[in-house]
DNA sequence: TATAAAAGTTAGTCTAATCTAACTAATTAA
DNA sequence: TTAATTAGTTAGATTAGACTAACTTTTATA
């Protein structure tokens, strides 16, 4: 049985690997940072993961997930994303409350509870900020987006998910108005300063890179995220 | 902030003191047979917990709890219970998985969380165990009852609540097919073992004083556990 | 009421997860 | 290609929560 601790390494890990394109391994600092911790501890903890055949390392080397870490580890985001769908869609909290709460819950072990929660939810696929939810088996389908702003000048896009779960961003996103599946106009791209003004609704905003970065999107028209040549 | 286990100390204090008929305190080591410590680590728990005000304790005497260490573990028995009830009602668990599941959901510390699941279930009044849910003020009603071994030959009782929450006793509950609410007849009381042979749904039982010591009653009549002057 | 048994305490040890401070290795840039 | 910077390691300390073993106090009983 993984210590709630662990967990939280084995989580990061799938967090700083898997989930950010082209990474397979990452290195202690890095690491420690994520989870707000000092190197050092990251260090001792690594090794014991290593023992513990969760994770490949060898000294002065980068931390990659072997097989069995990386499904413990999408595991806990499995758990995480289907609690947060709980109390979003049954408990009525809003988008902003959601992933403190699920940073607990995520922790409770029952597998059996897990896959319960999944049938009375009726099996969703995404959590309230657009992320896909793994499988029974820790797989996940990562899917086609980039982020607002890699869009260009004119582009029509649909947002699909926010990078960032903070309570100060997800708050910003909803006095803007904006919503998952919501279309944004990319009305003028500011080379200098790279503000970038969009149009939600009809309404038009002035948003930092701060905001665009953290706002996933897709091709309004085909849903392609990269190789779209859509015209308008 | 109380750790994971400070509240399970106050919890226990809660059972073996407040649920506990005619007692407002208790020694170190019932308590430590309860949570399954030594009595030397509860010492050093009580310790820590008088310095936070939430027991009265003093060298070699008995340990009881303070106004806010009565609240602090009545809030995590509500927690508990409401859990339980929302695995057996909502995600169909039976009545005994819930407890081991709610051991670990009870911790989970958001007043706003257990609130709002409150309101989910449509504010319940018992457990599935039967046992009454704490309101928000961590008050109780400690409904009248007694065990079944209390009861006198040719009475006629309800079953409203189950003493013992382990899945053994559960599953034998379960193998009779005594459900709560049930009517029981007490046919017979032998002295010399103290077996008794009562009869649910038509059907005789004898059982053991492990099994009805655990079992709580009222009169099926006049809904009173004790004085009850009710003829059949 | 003396003494045995039960209840409670103390001192010292252990492990997990963290830290700081000082060190070493690897990488980058002048 | 050396020096500076960044990344990573090690040793030793700390805290919470547990333990054992030896001791002391309280209670019950002969």
């Amino acid at each position: 049985m993984l210590s709630f601790t662990e967990e939280n390494y084995l989580k990061a890990l799938v967090q700083l690997t898997i989930f950010e394109e082209g990474k397979d391994e990452v290195g202690v600092n890095k690491l420690a940072s994520c989870l707000e911790v000092k190197p050092a501890t990251v260090n001792d903890m690594v090794r014991k993961l290593k023992v513990k055949s969760l994770v490949s390392y060898e000294k002065y080397g980068k931390i990659s997930l072997t097989p069995i870490g990386r499904n413990s580890g999408m595991m806990v985001i499995r758990r995480h994303r289907l609690w947060e769908t709980f109390l979003y869609e049954k408990l009525d909290f809003s988008w902003d409350e959601v992933h403190e709460l699920a940073e607990e819950l995520e922790h409770i072990h029952s597998q059996k509870l897990i896959n319960r929660l999944d049938q009375f939810l009726g099996f969703p696929e995404f959590d309230p900020h657009g992320d896909a939810i793994p499988n029974v088996d820790g797989e996940i389908v990562i899917p086609f987006r980039k982020t607002l702003s890699e869009s260009g000048k004119g582009d029509i896009v649909k947002i699909v998910a926010v990078k960032d779960n903070s309570i100060a961003f997800l708050q910003y996103v909803d006095k803007i108005g904006l919503v998952i599946q919501d279309e944004i106009i990319i009305e003028e791209k500011e080379e200098f300063d790279s503000l970038i003004t969009i149009k939600i609704k009809g309404k038009q905003h002035v948003v930092s890179p701060r905001f665009t970065d953290n706002i996933f999107v897709v091709c309004a028209k085909c849903l392609k995220a990269n190789d779209c040549s859509c015209k308008y």
